[in-house]
RNA sequence: GCUGGUGUGGCUCAAUGGCAGAGCAGCUCAUUCGUAAUGAGCAGGUUGUCAGUUCGAUUCUGACCACCAGCUCCA
C-alpha cells in the first residue's frame, strides 16, 4: 500500500503497517525521535495502523501532541517505578500537562524528598530495560476483574465510567507494568531520555475536596538533557522575579505574623505604585464618562439578604455580630461592591433617558478566604479594586460592554500586561444549581448575549464551565504567575438578576417600568494583585511612571552635595522623584546600591557637572552614560513620564 | 479547609541536648573618591508563640501562629 508523507513524497508498505514502521523504513533516526502521527489530519499513536492512500506525518518531541505523548509516557515510568518501590501504593491519574506530567497516587505515607530521589534513580533502570510499550484492549469485564484482583480502587472506577461508552478499554503495558489508558505512548521506555521529578504534593482524587487526598508527584522530561536543564534553569530564573521574594526585598511589602494571612503592609514602595494606579485609573474612568461614589464597607445584614450574598456567599464574609441571632443588629463587611452602589442608583426615580448610568469606585472589599488560599498580594483578605457597575437599556448592553472590555485593554496596554492575558468567558455550571441564583432561561439568555457579543468581537477566549458568579456569567482576562499559575486579573460581567432584586428600574420612552442591564466590570483589577504581577513582569525595574524612586542623585564627593541637592530641587519642583545619595560613600557603592534598587536615572554630579550645570546620566539597563543639561534630562523624563513609555 | 515543607538579629545563612556565630544592612569614626562593594570599630537575638519531656531545650515532642509549594476555592 503507499502512504504519502508531509513533504509530498509517497512511500510504499506492507499491508498492516502501522505509522510506527512507517517512520522505521524512513530511517532508524526518526522512528528514535517518533512520538505520535498525524494520519489524515489526526493525531493519534504511533501503533496505528495505516490503509492505502493515508497522508502520514510523524510527530516527534517538537510537536504538542508528540511531546505530550513523550511525557505521558513518562509517567507511565513513574508510575511503574513507584509501584516498584511502593507496591502497596494505590495508582489513580497521570497524565501529561503543558510542561511536564504528574501521576497521583495513594500511598501509606506521602512521598518525601528521598523518595523522589529514589523514584527517579527506578525511572533510570526503567528506561535503561527498554521495555517495549504495547497496546491491547480489554472487555470491561475483563478489566474489572484484572484491577479488582489487584485492590487498584480507583482504576476500577475509571474503568467503569469508560466502559459506559461501550467500546473496549485500551491499556498499555511496558514490563510488569499495565496501566488503563487511552494513549499515545512512545514505541518503548528507552526512548524518554532526561527527566526530572520535581514536587510531590496532594491533590484530590477527581478534584474535589469531598474525595480522599492523593500525593502527586510531578515532573517533566525531555528528549536532551541540556534542554531538561534549561527548562530547569529558566524555572530557577522566573522565580527569582517572584513578586512575593522580590516584593518583599524591594520594600513593596511585608507581612506581620500578629496581623494575619492575607494582609500585607503596603510598604512606601509599594503604596505609591498602587496611588500611582489609582490615580491614572480614576482619571481615566473620569474622562470616560464614569460618575465616583464611595460607599461603606459595611452593611447590614438585610443588605446582603435582598442581593443574595447571605446565601451564597455568607461562608466569605466576615460578620460582625451574631449572624444567627435576628433580633440584634448584624454588620458584614462588604465583599463585593455591587449592592452598595446599586444604592446610588436607587436614589432617585430613573429615566431611559438617564442610561447608560455608570458608577466607579475605588473599592476595598473584604473576603474571609480559606487559609490556605492566601498567597503573597496575589490572594488576599483585604483588597482595592477599580470597581464599577454600569446600569443600562438592552439597546446599550453591546455597546457599552464593548467599552468596558476597551477600557481594560486600555489599561493593560498602559501598564505593559496585555500581551500576557488570554480571555475566559465564564458559565454557570447547569449541574450545580445551588450555587446560582436566576433561572435556566435567564442564564441561557445572559450567556447569550454575552457570546454574541465575544464573537462579534472575534476574541478569542476558552470557555469555564461552573466559573461564573453567582448572579451572572463573566469574561475574565486572565494572567499567569511566575509559577505558571493562572489568575483572574479583570473581570467583566452581565447581570439581569439583582436588578430586579433590588426593585431597580427606569420609565422607558413608552411609561412602562423596567429593570436596567448591569455590568459589573474592574478595568484594571485589584491593586495588590495588579500590583504583584506587575513586580513580577518587571522583575522590580519598574516603567519610569510607575516607579516609587524615579531618579537619585549622586554627587561624587561632599563638596558636591549642593549641586546635588540643587538639581533634585529643580527636578521635585517639576514633579519626579527624586533623592539624592549625599552618604560620604565611593560612586561605585553608591550606583550598586542604586542599580540593585533598579531606579530608573541615575544622575552623577561631579567637579565638570557642577561647573557647568549639567547632569551625567545613566539610564537603568545601559552601561553608557551621557553628560545633559538638567533642563534636557528633565524635558526628556517628563516626557517619558507623560507618554507612560515602558522601557 | 486539605497534603507536604519551612521558621535562628532588618536580610541571607551557620551551629549545638550544656555561654548562639558569620556576611550584608544599621550606627560611629576615618577616608572625599568619576560609573557594580574604602577601612576600622560598635551595636543588634527570650532561636515564631505556648505547653511538655529533661538537672538543663534554640535543638526532642505536641498544639497554635506565620511563610512556601500544590490541591480545593476565588478578584
Amino acid at each position: 500500500m503507499n502512504v504519502s508523507l508531509k513533504n509530498g513524497d509517497i512511500i510504499e508498505l506492507a499491508a498492516g503497517s502501522s505509522a510506527a514502521d512507517a517512520a522505521k523504513a524512513l530511517g532508524a533516526g526518526l522512528y528514535k525521535a517518533a512520538c505520535a502521527a498525524r494520519i489524515n489530519g489526526a493525531d493519534c499513536d504511533l501503533r496505528t495502523e495505516l490503509k492505502d492512500g493515508d497522508a502520514l506525518e510523524i510527530l516527534t518531541f517538537d510537536d504538542p501532541y508528540g511531546a505530550g505523548a513523550y511525557r505521558h509516557t513518562a509517567s507511565h515510568i513513574m508510575a511503574q517505578a513507584v509501584k516498584r518501590l511502593f507496591p502497596e501504593a494505590k495508582l489513580a491519574i497521570g497524565p501529561k500537562t503543558d510542561d511536564g506530567f504528574y501521576y497521583d497516587f495513594d500511598p501509606e505515607k506521602p512521598f518525601t524528598a528521598d523518595d523522589l530521589e529514589k523514584i527517579e534513580a527506578e525511572m533510570k533502570k526503567i528506561v535503561k530495560e527498554d521495555l517495549p510499550l504495547e497496546r491491547f484492549t480489554m472487555s470491561y469485564e475483563e478489566a474489572k476483574a484484572y484491577y479488582e484482583e489487584k485492590g487498584e480502587i480507583y482504576k476500577l472506577e475509571l474503568a467503569a465510567e469508560h466502559a459506559g461508552k461501550g467500546e473496549a478499554l485500551s491499556f498499555y503495558k511496558q514490563g510488569e507494568f499495565t496501566e488503563l489508558c487511552a494513549g499515545p505512548h512512545l514505541m518503548s521506555t528507552g526512548l524518554v531520555k532526561a527527566f526530572k521529578l520535581t514536587s510531590a504534593t496532594g491533590a484530590y482524587w477527581r478534584g474535589s475536596e469531598k474525595n480522599r487526598m492523593l500525593q502527586r508527584i510531578y515532573g517533566t522530561a525531555f528528549p536532551k538533557a541540556a534542554q531538561l536543564e534549561e527548562f530547569l534553569a529558566a524555572r530557577e530564573e522566573a522565580k527569582k522575579r517572584d513578586h512575593n521574594r522580590l516584593g518583599r526585598e524591594l520594600e513593596f511589602f511585608t507581612t506581620v505574623d500578629y496581623i494575619g494571612q492575607g494582609l500585607p503592609i503596603l510598604l512606601p514602595n509599594g503604596a505609591r505604585v498602587i496611588q500611582l494606579l489609582q490615580r491614572f485609573v480614576e482619571d481615566e474612568e473620569q474622562k470616560r464618562g464614569w460618575l465616583l461614589t464611595k460607599t461603606p464597607y459595611m452593611a447590614k445584614r438585610e443588605l446582603y439578604k435582598i442581593s443574595g450574598h447571605w446565601d451564597h456567599y455568607l461562608d466569605g464574609m466576615f460578620v460582625l455580630g451574631d449572624p444567627y441571632d435576628e433580633e440584634k443588629e448584624c454588620l458584614a463587611l462588604r465583599p463585593m461592591t455591587c449592592p452598595f452602589q446599586y444604592q446610588a442608583y436607587l436614589n432617585k426615580a430613573r429615566s431611559y433617558k438617564d442610561l447608560p448610568l455608570r458608577y466607579n469606585e475605588t473599592s476595598t472589599l473584604f473576603r474571609n478566604e480559606d487559609s490556605g488560599e492566601m498567597h503573597g498580594l496575589i490572594r488576599v483578605r483585604q483588597f482595592t479594586i477599580s470597581e464599577g457597575h454600569l446600569m443600562c437599556r438592552p439597546d446599550q448592553l453591546e455597546q457599552e460592554f464593548k467599552n468596558c472590555l476597551e477600557l481594560a485593554i486600555f489599561m493593560l496596554k498602559t501598564v505593559g500586561l496585555y500581551d500576557d492575558v488570554s480571555y475566559r468567558f465564564s458559565q454557570w455550571d447547569p449541574d450545580d444549581r445551588e450555587k446560582y441564583i436566576g433561572t435556566p432561561e435567564q442564564w441561557d439568555e445572559a450567556q447569550g448575549i454575552m457570546k454574541n457579543i465575544l464573537d462579534d468581537i472575534g476574541l478569542e477566549y476558552k470557555i469555564g464551565v461552573g466559573e461564573a458568579a453567582f448572579y451572572g456569567p463573566k469574561l475574565d482576562i486572565q494572567i499567569k504567575n511566575v509559577f505558571g499559575k493562572e489568575d483572574t486579573l479583570i473581570t467583566i460581567q452581565i447581570d439581569q438578576m439583582l436588578a430586579e432584586k433590588f426593585g431597580m428600574e427606569y420609565t422607558d420612552s413608552d411609561g412602562t417600568k423596567k429593570n436596567p442591564y448591569i455590568i459589573h466590570r474592574t478595568s484594571i483589577g485589584c491593586y495588590e494583585r495588579t500590583l504583584a504581577l506587575l513586580i513580577e513582569k518587571y522583575a522590580g525595574a519598574f516603567p519610569l511612571w510607575l516607579a516609587p524612586e524615579q531618579v537619585r542623585v549622586l554627587p561624587i564627593a561632599d563638596r558636591h552635595h549642593d549641586a546635588a541637592k540643587a538639581v533634585a530641587d529643580q527636578l521635585d519642583a517639576a514633579g519626579l522623584r527624586v533623592t539624592v545619595d549625599d552618604r560620604s560613600e565611593k560612586l561605585g557603592y553608591k550606583l550598586r546600591e542604586a542599580r540593585n534598587k533598579r531606579i530608573p536615572y541615575l544622575l552623577v554630579i561631579g567637579d565638570n557637572e557642577a561647573a557647568d550645570g549639567t547632569v551625567s546620566v545613566r539610564r537603568r539597563g545601559s552601561e553608557e552614560s551621557a553628560v545633559k543639561t538638567v533642563d534636557e534630562f528633565l524635558a526628556s523624563a517628563l516626557m517619558d513620564v507623560a507618554k507612560k513609555t515602558i522601557w
